[in-house]
DNA sequence: CAGTCCATTGGTCGTATGGCCAATAAGCCC
DNA sequence: GGGCTTATTGGCCATACGACCAATGGACTG
């Protein structure tokens, strides 16, 4: 995810204490230290953001992530906007399938765990917003977009008669509550067992009136 | 929850430098030392169990707890454990209503929001085993009594025909995993929508093969 | 080419953590 | 009552964190 992987240090060893020293433009330096703390906080966890940890992925010292993000949280908080947008697209392809076929494209994704770090970053922010306020505005703000996507999915299948005439918001928060429910078991060892493994398909059968199975089907 | 909230101290001062030292059996103090850990971790959160927060709050020194818990790590789970263990009695009364009531007094609980520190407390568990190996393993054994109370009650149910015949370990996986659903907003400072609130029900009803309402009605 | 701005460095500070260890004293046993 | 076990203390250490700041030097402007 990081623009640039490793700052190309001029001549000199690795890591030498003379590396030479790369100036950036402003927007673009933020951008490649948003991008590092996301990637920490994908495989690693969102606490494992640390100003030293930016730093060295970035090969660059401590005190410039400092001069981007006075205060730490604020980086940590924009960190998770940004993963969580980026892992977004993965779930919510943007083509022109059917809206049984574009829900079923989300439920698949889930129950194969494809979303595991997604799921695993979610779990973190929502125990994480306990202590940080500005996580959790931007975790609600996160939830509706992904409403939002489901919505509209659900909206077309209800038009096109796919789905039964049900309440498109009830729906999909019915849904989100079953990816939540399964998704908070992302760290246990336990082995996925078929009812967990099933449950959103069946939550969304059940919620929009659709025949037990339909979802699975619907995959071609 | 600590068996005794603050040593009394000789004479002297409160905080005096020379307070005496209080000698306790093994056990007893062992006790404390896990309810005061509970305490905190119910309370303020699991990474807030420090050797000087249980400490402080039982008015000894840190190198106390050390003594009892050589690795912190285990106070964390065993505390986990017993905070958990606690609040379960507070969801399933073993009194001796009829299954559909003893399971409407599951659900109420919940949607009244009487259980938001053991929600929190588990939210809390669920993303902190993702690094303490130990805490997924107390985590499941806790989920497992869990699923076992409310099977319980579904078994009962469905021999006195409250319920429909069906799967009861499918029937209690699916209602826990809309309480872990529903619990995973528990630090949302969002309003609790009617959607939200009713899934466990919703779900329950579902599942059961009750109609909907049923749950509520069934309070008295 | 000289001057200015500010991105970047290197270093320091205060705080909090878990862990370790020797000294102390409380209470039990002989 | 004397001695022994060990619960408890007080102190120290290494580590990691966020924050702060003065000095440096890269790149742009005139």
């Amino acid at each position: 995810m990081p623009s640039s992987p490793v700052p190309s240090r001029p001549p000199g060893r690795a890591s030498s204490p003379t590396a030479g020293r790369i100036r950036k433009r402003p927007e673009e330096r933020r951008e490649e230290i948003v991008d590092a703390a996301a990637a920490i906080a994908l495989d690693a966890g969102m606490e494992r953001i640390t100003l030293r940890a930016v730093a060295e992925r970035l090969g660059v010292r401590p005190g410039l992530i400092t001069h981007y993000f006075p205060a730490a949280e604020d980086l940590v908080v924009e960190a998770f906007s940004r993963a969580s947008a980026s892992e977004r697209e993965l779930f919510f392809p943007a083509d022109e399938r059917t809206p049984i076929q574009r829900l079923a494209h989300f439920v698949d994704h889930m129950e194969r765990g494809l979303s595991a770090p997604l799921a695993r970053l979610w779990l973190n922010a929502q125990h994480l917003s306990r202590f940080v306020p500005a996580l959790d505005a931007a975790l609600q703000q996160q939830d509706a977009l992904d409403r939002e996507r489901l919505s509209g999915i659900l909206a077309d299948g209800i038009a096109s008669g796919d789905f039964a005439e049900v309440d498109v918001e009830t729906a999909s928060q019915r849904i989100l509550l079953a990816v939540d429910g399964t998704g908070s078991y992302i760290n246990s060892s336990a082995e996925l067992g078929a009812v967990r493994r099933g449950f959103v398909a069946d939550v969304a059968e059940w919620t929009l009136g659709l025949e037990p199975g339909a979802l699975r089907r619907a995959l071609g």
